[in-house]
DNA sequence: AGCCAGGCTACCG
DNA sequence: CGGTAGCATGGC
């Protein structure tokens, strides 16, 4: 696919979806989208949100990674130290909706000592890499969505996306799909938070058909 | 009643 | 390296 072919997706996602607001806050008992505002996080408070939810959401719908988000905002446990002073049969009762309870408490414990010791300094994509239970597309998301960096973000529907529209990349690694995307668009942290967004949103509508 | 959802790790050849 | 089983709940 060329450069060109690929920035008319993007228009043709835009124009059918409109900006979709990503990413979901949880805020008086809801997940508030804000479209077409790209300041979000503006405190630590919703950095470390962000940075859970992508946790949270693998391989889940976002349906259930909001309720345990709900459930651990409920309990007064959406920060670092406070889901660290959970106990592991409380934190797993707490995200349970989110599926994988076993996992993704020991990914949050394991990222909520990482996130402490930052103490607010930006972490290397290499970092988060390198702890137990992040990988490459939560990763990316923790940069691109909680710290405005432009990382793209590849998952299960940009490659469905690559596939329909005829492109063999869809079968790359994920390196290689991350860069084809920073390659041949600019890199804006805004656009890449909006068409990450709008394939997910394209994946929803769009049955699999492989 | 299966199949799928905004993946990752462990382990295999 | 690439390929795949296991992880788990909830919605349709």
């Amino acid at each position: 696919m060329k450069k060109e072919r690929l920035r008319q997706v993007y228009r043709r996602l835009l124009a059918a979806y409109g900006p979709q607001g990503w990413w979901p806050l949880y805020e008086r008992g809801k997940m508030r989208y804000r479209p077409g505002n790209y300041s979000m996080p503006e405190n630590e408070s919703q950095r470390f949100e962000i940075c859970a939810g992508a946790i949270l959401t693998q391989n889940t719908s976002w349906k259930g990674a909001a309720r345990a988000i709900a459930n651990l905002r409920r309990l007064r446990a959406l920060s670092p130290q406070k889901i660290l002073s959970l106990s592991p049969s409380a934190l797993k009762a707490a995200i349970k909706p989110a599926g994988y309870f076993n996992q993704k408490a020991r990914k949050l414990k394991v990222f909520c000592r990482f996130y402490a010791k930052l103490k607010g300094r930006v972490p290397e994509r290499a970092e988060l890499l390198s702890l137990w239970g992040i990988g490459p597309e939560t990763a990316d998301s923790i940069l691109l969505y909680a710290y405005k960096k432009p990382e793209f973000v590849v998952d299960a529907y940009t490659r469905r996306l690559l596939k329909a529209e005829g492109s063999r990349l869809h079968n790359e690694s994920y390196e290689k799909i991350k860069g084809f995307f920073e390659e041949n668009l600019p890199r804006d942290f805004r656009l890449f938070n909006e068409f990450h967004a709008l394939i997910v949103e394209w994946g929803k509508r769009t049955k699999a058909t492989d």
